[in-house]
DNA sequence: CTAGCTTCTTGTCAGTTCAACAAAAAGCAG
DNA sequence: CTGCTTTTTGTTGAACTGACAAGAAGCTAG
């Protein structure tokens, strides 16, 4: 029970970033190699303080995209994933971080930033599968931000953020297929994501190609909710009662 | 840029809760009469300082959530909804909140906590509607636990959070109407809920009974993601184009 | 104790969607 | 032109959806 003098304890906030692209049809994710203690020299995802105590938190995570990844967050993905705060998460004392997912289409090599000695994009299959370790709680992060990416582009177009400006239906399917780990039928798929309203634009008869028959070239929709939405089939080693079955 | 001498700014956390159940078919929300400045008098919902620099986020929504509404935490769901850090959302200074979404069955009427006058239960709709207004940015707060219950319902079996341990199909059905706001075929309910694996268990013959005819028992299954989700209808001014108009 | 009322549960049926596969279309390399 | 690749359009049977009818199982009123 807080008494007279009781003062609420002052924490340190920090921002982290789970900053997500594709490069070769494959889903990496931005880490840093730590320069500083706690953790030097291990592979963390890339985050700081809060800069001072007028800063907003998502303007702390837009800075920090800006300062350790050179991305420009005005242009990309920005949303919060969750807070972390167990009190034993960083060996400095009670820090709590903010932690966010951002999308970022294509391509270019990260520098160095402030406190980070290299940074670079890493396939996430090197962090799911155990085969790399990350600072702190950061692989708990990590996970939740996979997940949360790979449930919001089933009913959201978040998936157009991994895309360039304008894009093809391959380059999309491309994207779930990434994200969620398995192939999916070009021929369904095609048809699928233009029968949801909104969802995709098609910018004038614009192609472009590269081996087989040139493919129309589309942008965002106006629609962030997909309705119907993109529904990811179940895990082949489950076999689904169907309603009838059911019966 | 920060130099050697450079400390990060201390910030003051809270956790805050938004905590909703069923009141004769309506969605209802706690809120307390906040007694002590800022805002003394006002309408906000419940919440409050980490304890010490020990205690777990978690931990502290839990602790909220016994000594302002009475609440045990651990039959209850409970889980993370945003964390809302604006400068200025908070006159007494940089105050960081973790908001919480609770969702818990039926009934029984809160009881005054530590720095609350008075805690109630409201129907969601009096704040929805802007007849009445909550303190600090906690409008905000309580539209995106709403948001958030609506969805989750659609995917996730969080609707059996608002009922008892055994329920009816119909039960359930009043859970969803509450949430989206409008009213749902009971026959066609009747078949989907049951259609979903590991949405809901039988309850051996057992029944219960008002007026009608008696109605079977169930518990909550399993499975905690619904597949094939409870989709609800879109708002009936959209006409939903149907895939073989679009073609 | 039967008629009527309420609520729960099962049936039915047409329109729509979905997954799997075939096939056509459109470019390029040789 | 022939073959190769990739994109786009068709087809088809099974499954799901939404709307509604009808039966089942209690209670209550007369």
């Amino acid at each position: 029970m807080p008494n007279e003098t009781w003062q609420p304890p002052p924490v340190l906030l920090t921002v982290d970033l789970v900053i997500l692209t594709l490069r070769s049809s494959t889903l990496h994710v931005l880490v840093i190699e730590r320069g500083i203690a706690p953790y030097k020299g291990h592979w963390a995802l890339p985050g700081g303080f809060i800069s001072d105590a007028g800063e907003d938190i998502v303007d702390a995570a837009r800075r920090e995209l800006r300062e350790e990844a050179d991305l420009d967050a005005t242009s990309l993905h920005l949303e919060q994933l969750g807070t972390y705060g167990r009190p034993d998460r960083d060996p400095r004392g009670r820090i709590v971080s903010v932690a966010h997912l951002a999308i970022a289409p294509g391509l270019p090599e990260p520098e160095a930033g402030t406190d980070a000695s290299a940074a670079s994009w890493c396939p996430v299959e090197e962090f799911t599968s155990g085969r790399r370790s990350l600072a702190f709680d950061h692989h708990q992060i990590l996970d939740d931000g996979l997940e949360r990416a790979r449930t919001k582009i089933e009913h959201t177009s978040l998936a157009t953020a991994f895309c360039d400006e304008t894009f093809t239906i391959t380059d999309l399917q491309r994207v779930y297929e990434a994200v969620w780990g398995f192939e999916l039928d070009p021929r369904n798929f095609y048809r699928k994501v233009q029968a949801v309203p909104g969802f995709l634009t098609p910018v004038g008869s614009d192609r472009r190609t590269t081996r087989g028959r040139p493919a129309r070239l589309f942008q965002a929709g106006p629609e962030h909710l997909l309705r119907p939405p993109m529904m990811r089939p179940l895990p082949p080693d489950q076999n689904p009662p169907t309603q009838s079955e059911t019966k």
